[in-house]
DNA sequence: TTGAAAGCGGTACCAT
DNA sequence: ATGGTACCGCTTTCAA
């Protein structure tokens, strides 16, 4: 190993030619002989070289880099397994395509003046936005727009959606799948724990449950609102079940909150799915450890992550923004019968 | 919003003073006159400048930024709320210093050494390894030391101990404060679930668990390794009990196994904490709402995060690595009596 | 206190 | 195919 990195200039003397033609080399190796390549690619192996990306960056105006944005204060999101797989999917595709993450987060105001201020500074190509709240979705998309940077987000954007790339998931036929298992299933007075009031996922949710609410049973929908933990989830099962005693199914907009309701239904003397049957939502790790464990409808976080990379390096090609719309999975276990 | 970012030479210009002044300015301020500083800053507050890090970096030689190198394929890793905790914490402190993180992980050796490639190619300042497995740990520190890599290590690097700098928890004490507790609460006779043998930290926490065994209960010491999974636990602590009928204590080396482990009790009609009782180790948020709450051992894996950033940031200055030790914190809740 | 100019390590255009 | 060379945007002597 030597102290000084070597630079192109020194590949190029070793090999006896210019570094135009070491350059060219190595983007592609276009327009240098077979004779040249032979001696450069010689000399690399032998010094172990490796370009300067800064230097390259520089010349080219290109990064090789794209930021992971998370746009606001999230102390939950980090302890949030499906945020962790979604961050693992993205680095690891990122990686795959010889892209490097910057990992960039939110806790203040001023951070978030911080963020966009690096972002100007040409460290990357484009951005990979995760930002749940809308008003604070909406904000960023908004100032990444005035820098003309590229961007993709994680969810349905709720602002230019059409000119803005977008991964995110179909929850109304999520809730409908999830709702009608259930009914399928033999519930017929069906409940459901949704998350917060606002986000247009628990819109979407609250509407296909309601739906198949509607057609299926015949029983009136009782909607009972979480915080996606496992203590509000808890809370708002005893609710339900205040409302209406003879409950047989409970649809949660989380796992944590699904695990929380089935302590509630203990409580209570229920049994799970004996008397009521439960469905969560994510498949997080903690459905599989749950007692029993947990029905519920799978996040393709995943799949979302790759996709997203996908489609920032499509918008960087100079391609056009698109929206992706993934299905959710239903994945049986034995809190249904 | 202007489509071609400003550079030094644009508020050079409008300012009427050379780049050379304005480069100074933006660095400290030193030797330029209070005159010329003000035209300066009304310029870039006026155009909202942002200066190309990368330009800056060729010609520094530092990039201001980090890797987090996570060294070893672990999809169970990124699971592991204790890890995102810690990257949180890390992207954090970073962030704090105007530093920036790339994320890179490894998933097999080629990707390995992609990244060492990477990190050679003048990316980053400086490395913050995970590395668990005791193999992979030696080797990256060794190849980092080569490449004159600063770096800092979570866990104890077992190679070039004095000369790395590192940051890890205290396990031997750890273990001792756990078992010493179960016995405190009436314990007499104490099992452990221990982690996967080899790492040093299960050792550490084997060889804590001993010593209070021998010292305090007069009973045998009762050992059973586990994968650090939900089902390993319940399984090693089937095991323990075919072992050691009258068990009543159980030290587990991670809140999962002691999850799995209670589950066997209860298969085996013994209440928790009524006929055993349980003390986990990590604190991960699976700790709370484990039936009943677990006690355990917490990891201060956000002080982990902010050490390791610490002393990088020491180590850029020119300073001399050092190794930090950090404690355990005993979280009491319903598992003990 | 200031500015001119020489890099930093590449890329890419233009002759040859 | 190849080499010369003018940048890329900023920092850092060095002289003034």
């Amino acid at each position: 190993m030597r102290d000084k990195p070597m630079t192109i200039r020194d590949i190029a003397k070793e090999a006896g030619v210019s570094r135009a033609t070491v350059s060219r080399f190595l983007n592609g190796g276009h327009w240098v002989s077979e004779e040249s390549a032979k001696r450069i690619q010689d000399v690399i192996d032998r010094t172990d070289y490796v370009a300067n990306e800064r230097a390259r960056s520089l010349a080219t105006g290109r990064s090789n880099s794209v930021a992971f944005l998370l746009g606001e204060p999230q102390e939950l999101l980090f302890a949030d397994p499906n945020f962790s797989t979604l961050l693992r999917s993205i680095a690891d595709e990122l990686g795959r395509k010889g892209m490097s993450l910057i990992m960039m987060t939110t806790d203040n105001e001023n951070e978030n003046r911080r963020n966009l201020k690096y972002l100007r500074g040409g460290h990357v190509d484009g951005v990979l936005l995760v930002a749940w709240h809308l008003g604070v979705r909406k904000g960023l998309i908004h100032s990444l727009h005035a820098m003309e940077m590229p961007v993709v987000v994680a969810e349905y954007p709720s602002v230019d959606s059409d000119s803005t790339s977008y991964v995110h998931v179909d929850d109304y036929r999520g809730a409908i799948r999830a709702t009608r298992y259930l009914a399928e299933r033999g519930a017929g007075s069906i409940g459901m724990i949704a998350g917060p009031e606002g986000p247009s996922g628990t819109l979407a949710r609250v509407r296909g449950y309601r739906d198949v609410v509607k057609d299926m049973t015949g029983e009136p929908a009782w909607i009972e609102h979480g915080d996606y933990s496992k203590d509000s989830g808890h809370d708002a099962a005893l609710r339900l079940l205040d409302r209406a005693p003879d409950l047989d199914g409970i649809f949660a907009s989380s796992d944590l909150m699904a695990v929380g309701a089935m302590q509630a239904l203990r409580e209570r003397g229920k049994s799970v799915p004996g008397d009521v049957q439960v469905i969560g939502f994510d498949d997080q790790p903690l459905a599989q450890i749950s007692e029993p464990p947990l029905t519920t409808m799978r996040q393709p976080f995943a799949e979302i992550g790759k996709r997203m990379v996908d489609q920032l390096l499509v918008l960087l090609e100079g391609g056009l923004p698109v929206g992706t719309t993934l299905p959710l999975e239903l994945i049986v276990r034995q809190t249904t019968r």
